[in-house]
DNA sequence: CTGTGGGCAACGTGCCGACAA
DNA sequence: TTGTCGGCACGTTGCCCACAG
């Protein structure tokens, strides 16, 4: 049920699935490389999470103990890529390694160069009512079955196969593939009400398939409904988590040592673990109040666009708690309506794009960085402390 | 879904429902009483919730920074009762007020008198594979029936009515109760199954029955296995939930502040919030290497019974993190075999009955007080110290 | 008294082509 | 090209009693 980045074919087909079911938006650093870790986007899943935000007042009150600053430097230590047993929804535990600031090199600022092109073949289909009903079976879009279905043999009558395909937990899902109809076209039969009723599929839903290069099929799903954190983990108590990550990560912080966290993609509303290059890209923006900007992310309507926005307030998301911290510092306002835009609201400087691209504007005189930058935002990137730019 | 302890009629059936499925050897401290907490048995509780020791390490290492005595003195400020809503696992959330030892009045010390006399009737019945069967329904025992269900019109052909019964979530289910075939029987027929499946039972698994005094019918579940910590929560890591109890006991006992904890009877292998009187009678066991006691508890044959043992160590059971600690202070060996009997290897000294009971000793002469109890075992109730005794 | 099994009817599941959007 | 439907066969569900432990 766990797997390992990048070990072989069949792993590479698995990290490909992962991602497939994350959805277009979420990227994972890589193993070794450089991240800033947010506390304050951790407890936001946490929250995201926990049915019940009660007792949120005794967290903001003993939080304050944990001597943590708004953001830590380090490197990626292991990576796991795994799904809930019982919902399919992925997740990543990711080991950091809190790093000095010092040990830092030129090289580990840069961003990875070339992205390695994947020859997996893969397709998606939402579920219309017809595939998810008791009545019959899935069909296959015809492009995708050429492309992606191993070939059929198209002499046989009718012409027909055996499809072997892995989940992300490795189970293995037979499905019977079969060309036929007036007009003719190819379809799932035998095996694909048992695998919507294992996985609770719903018309609206997503599912995925994959074809590595060796022939090997990958399954996954992807669920439209956001649904409700269903009351998860009776065990504990909000507090105990809310105070868990915090502990974690205070300790991590003050002894430099390993801490684990978990990342939930469909969940958390924000990414809380960013490259390091990513981070120190965004400090360059000329982010002030008024600027425009654009901004990708999955609604209702789009499973993933972009959206053009202006920043109304440059300013802390949580004062008290957490002073002077880049998460979320912006308030903005969109140009169309989002729904849930609750979640919309702030935004962090490494969430956006410039709208005049950085590239483009004239290259710096001398003193003029210190005209590109906002003072307002102007931060130890590792402190989190303003700095006064003279 | 959630409850408040003895407000009304209702609530009281409730009350009795989750007691009924919590099993016998359950019993919850009423609120405002006086308790002692043990972390050590919280964070019992979560290993056996959590699949994954992994980390365990870490958490030692980490946990030392947190100033925790062994055990805390508290007052229960909210009781609620709750059930897993996937699994229906009774489980129960307390707050806990720490208190000052100075602040006990003498009553608080001594054990509440009298039990409330109920009225509340009901049965449970082991499920037999055909109860659980497609092919039929639910084969309610005669004297159970007719003490703890509707009376029947047995004038009807065939006597027959519907019941309704609420569950812990207040969910209603509707049951066909008939009377009826050869020799006549009692059966749920039309709904049951739906039961059945809603509620995963299979053959062995309990269903309880409840009638409060209005007429108002409650049903519940007790499985016979102890299922696996099903991947429960894999939102969290394991370290940050052991985090999360110590930062949470560890900040309420240095602030008197109010705090949280969940008790799952089924899953916890030891109860870890005690009753404070019932703590005190322990210290005037008088036990030392050798003594003779019982014990009860559930194991594979029998759903709660006393076993009999001898102590044969008196130690710390983690001195490192924990020393000076009375929790499972005691190395025992059983007079049977025992299954499973890593969970009973060490018990603590509330959970034992001393085989001569101690009020057939001879009245305490002047000084005898010293000699009754074991030297060992003399600690400071509240600092878990030990102390000379002279 | 109650667990299991045979009988049997009703219902759901699931494979098929027809048709139309 | 593909979503939905009617037709139809077969397997399952679920109510009934008989019988035996």
């Amino acid at each position: 049920p766990m797997m390992n980045q990048g070990l072989s074919k069949i792993d590479d087909l698995d990290y490909e699935l992962w991602h497939a079911c994350a959805g277009p938006l979420t990227s994972l650093p890589p193993v070794d490389s450089l991240v800033i870790y947010w506390p304050q986007g951790h407890i936001e899943q946490v929250i995201a999470c926990t049915p019940d935000s009660a007792g949120a007042a005794d967290v903001r009150e003993a939080s304050s103990h944990f001597k943590l600053p708004s953001h830590l430097l380090c490197r990626i230590g292991q990576l796991e890529l795994q799904a809930d047993p019982n919902t399919d929804e992925v997740f990543a535990q990711m080991d950091l390694l809190p790093q000095d600031e010092g040990s830092v090199t030129k090289e580990m600022k840069e961003a990875p160069s070339a992205i390695k092109q994947s020859s997996v073949k893969m397709f998606c289909k939402t579920l219309t009512a017809s595939d998810t009903s008791t009545h019959g079976g899935f069909s296959v879009p015809r492009r995708s079955a050429e492309d992606c279905l191993p070939l059929l043999d198209y002499n046989m009558n009718p012409p027909c196969q055996e499809l072997v395909a892995k989940d992300l937990h490795g189970q293995e899902w037979k499905f019977r593939h079969i060309y036929r109809g007036y007009p003719r076209r190819h379809l799932l039969t035998t095996g694909w009400s048992t695998f919507v009723s294992a996985k609770k599929l719903v018309a609206g839903d997503t599912v995925i398939f994959l074809r590595g290069e060796n022939g090997q099929l990958r399954v996954g799903v992807r669920r439209a409904s956001k649904q409700q954190p269903q009351a998860h983990s009776t065990y504990f108590s909000s507090t105990n988590l809310h105070l868990g990550v915090l502990a974690a990560a205070s300790h991590a912080s003050r002894e430099g040592m390993r801490f684990s966290v978990i990342y939930n993609p469909r969940t958390s509303p924000s990414e809380f673990v960013i490259p390091y290059h990513k981070f120190l890209k965004a400090m360059d923006y000329n982010l002030a109040v008024g600027s425009r900007f654009r901004m990708k992310f999955e609604s209702e309507e789009s499973s993933g666009r972009r959206y053009a926005g202006t920043i109304t307030e440059v300013n802390d998301a949580d004062p008290l708690r957490w002073p002077n911290s880049l998460w979320r510092s912006m308030k903005v306002e969109w140009d169309e309506v989002i729904s849930a835009s609750d979640r919309h609201e702030r935004v962090s400087p490494w969430e956006i794009e410039p709208f005049v691209p950085i590239s483009t504007l004239p290259p710096p005189l001398g003193g003029a960085r210190q005209k590109r930058r906002s003072p307002t935002l102007v931060k130890d990137p590792l402190l989190g402390t303003s700095q006064s730019v003279l």
